[in-house]
DNA sequence: TGTCAGAACTCTGAATTCAGAGTTCCATTG
DNA sequence: CAATGGAACTCTGAATTCAGAGTTCTGACA
């Protein structure tokens, strides 16, 4: 019998709903978040809106407006660039360790995972796009077995998808990083520990750059 | 003007309170800690007390008892063995932008660090042995300029800090890291990023294997 | 027209109240 | 004596209520 799943209370279920607002984009930077807007739009009690914009932001994802609630943290290049930074050696340390010790399961599970974001990128579909990338990349936190990684790195996804989906948008022909998914997974795969750190280091130091790039040519319009 | 302190909520201080007492090891693993009792000892009501929680539940510090609340989260030296991994990653990721950018103030202000935890060993406090410690990262944190690194790092701090109660106090006669700060702080003070990296990395990994071997020589006793 | 005083409003944090899920404990039964 | 049924209790999540800090708006005055 399995742990038996524990009915996400509201709190969980508002705070997924107002992330999926910021991460898509919907509620730019700079929207004011007040409690209890959210909740008539939720359909629930102030308190467990109250509960979720805590965690929100603290995590960061929205701030403090003295006097006038909360408002969207906006998405300072900055900030993106230094998100790269960590996710670099972090995911470098995932591609490392999942080539000491999950091989097997990259070679058997990897290829779907890389087939599945190829097809996102033929068909153009951007929010498959998106989640197929941050499947792949979990995927790694899982091989690597270290259970902090996916933890630590989950805060700034909600970040990189704010980008992207900030990015992508105005991309008519996007990028294609799965080349670079693929070699990375092969490494892991051929239990190239070394190589494997090597090559995600080197993934997203293009990948900041790239994105980086795109946000200083064309800054997110505030509301 | 300064950005004004922002008042802390009553939330923030009773979570800075358990989280006290449980980094401390006052509150064991396995203690259940109960909303109704944390209101009526800190003489709040049970609302504040909620959020606080609620907060160190994500975090990791707490986690859910099924129908009996809330109870500390066991200290498992694979956590903690986990946590030196991802550590040595992303303080040495710290180390090499401190020396890329920080080197200047890492020669005025480093001296002083290193001289108060030399002092906290030379006393035997250990309060204060683990405050110094810390207080040392932070500092590198700080010079790093990436501004997510601090964090990243506080959720982490907790265990490292019951972790260091727990091994600390059963050492009559505590290891020296003040040796290998030093010479960390002297590799930042020089502008040499790899070095200050290696050096930071190798720091952390040695200091993994003391602490695991410790605990799991001496598992805590749950209460 | 620009500035200032103050009333009205907005929004939050905290307390209190309510309802339900799950546990514990005890008496009864085989 | 072990197992079972159920009453009483514990504890939480959510709703509602209350009080206060800060903002915005309006109109009088220089």
């Amino acid at each position: 019998m399995k742990t038996m799943a524990v009915a996400p209370t509201l709190a969980e279920q508002v705070r997924d709903a107002v992330l999926d607002e910021i991460a898509s984009g919907r509620w730019p930077a700079g929207s004011r978040v007040i409690q209890e807007q959210v909740a008539q739009q939720l359909g629930v009690s102030r308190q467990p809106v109250q509960q979720a914009l805590l965690l929100l932001r603290e995590q960061g994802v929205l701030r403090d407006a003295p006097g006038r609630g909360l408002e969207v943290a906006p998405l300072a290049p900055d900030e993106i660039e230094q998100v790269y930074e960590l996710r670099a050696v972090i995911e470098g340390l995932a591609a490392r360790r999942a080539a000491e010790r999950g091989a097997v399961r990259a070679a058997a599970e990897g290829a779907a995972l890389v087939a599945a974001g190829r097809a996102a990128v033929a068909a153009g579909d951007l929010p498959a796009m998106v989640a197929a990338d941050q499947a792949f990349h979990r995927f790694l936190y899982e091989l690597s077995g270290n259970a902090l990684i996916a933890p630590a790195m989950a805060a700034h996804w909600t970040q990189l998808r704010r980008a992207m989906a900030e990015v992508l948008v105005r991309d008519e022909q996007p990028r294609d990083i799965w080349a670079q998914h693929a070699a990375i997974l092969a490494a892991v795969a051929a239990g190239d520990g070394a190589g494997a750190e090597a090559l995600a280091r080197e993934h997203l130091t293009q990948a900041a750059g790239y994105m980086v790039a795109r946000l200083r040519a064309q800054p997110p319009a505030s509301a």
